[in-house]
DNA sequence: TATACGATCACCT
DNA sequence: GGTGATCGTATAC
């Protein structure tokens, strides 16, 4: 191997420190497409390109769950960077976020979709053979998963983590979704999706 | 203690 | 396009 195409092979399995996610949460937001999620359960080692996420920008924003204040549950968020705050929605689905910035800033990343890349079997299986596997935020945690034990998890330990990835995508932006409430922000772009390869 | 509703999904028409 | 499932949280009382 070429020492070019070397350093593109190991750059991919860079996992992400604490300082990628200590930025700007915009900006960590976009980095994160084509990034490589990985979950390791039940002795197995699963793994999806993010293809879709959501920046949620403290207290500033009214579709922030931290705007309403600090609470039990959003406790996480005002933490150190680079931990899991996971939530449950409609009392019966999970949603992976990513804690950003620093101590006393809440806000965080919402990871709204993955390409199955590895695990594919389990994925399959935790999501009772739906074809559907990771394809929106609910899903993504019950197939890999995820559940609010995992609420508070450090990213740069071995059960969550993301690595870098080879592949990178042209990012289109919407306004985020579900978020109607939030009369103030709901109309910003802060939702950002993989379209072409670069 | 009681109530309203949500950063969703699946299944229906 | 519409709607029911289902329960933790926040907020009101």
């Amino acid at each position: 191997m070429n020492p070019l195409a070397f350093k593109k092979f190991s750059l991919r399995f860079v996992v992400l420190s604490r300082s990628f996610y200590e930025r700007d949460t915009l900006q960590v937001a976009k980095d994160l497409i084509g990034c490589e999620l990985h979950r390791v359960v039940d002795g197995q080692h699963l793994c999806g390109i993010i293809t879709e996420t959501e920046a949620y920008c403290g207290t500033e924003d009214d579709a922030c769950h931290a705007s309403k204040g600090r609470t039990a549950r959003t406790e996480i968020m005002f933490g150190a960077a680079g931990h899991a705050y996971v939530y449950l929605i409609y009392g019966m689905w999970s949603c992976l976020n990513f804690v950003t910035r620093d101590v006393d800033q809440p806000e965080a990343v919402l990871i709204r979709a993955i390409e199955p890349i590895r695990g594919v079997d389990y994925m399959r299986k935790a999501r009772q053979g739906r074809k559907a596997l990771a394809d929106g935020p609910g899903k993504l945690c019950q197939a890999m998963g995820i559940t609010r034990e995992q609420n508070g998890l450090d990213l740069t330990g071995s059960e969550i983590y993301v690595t870098r990835g080879d592949r990178r995508y042209r990012v289109a932006t919407t306004p985020r979704i579900g978020i109607d409430y939030a009369v103030r922000c709901r109309d910003k772009p802060w939702r950002f999706i993989a379209t072409n390869p670069l």
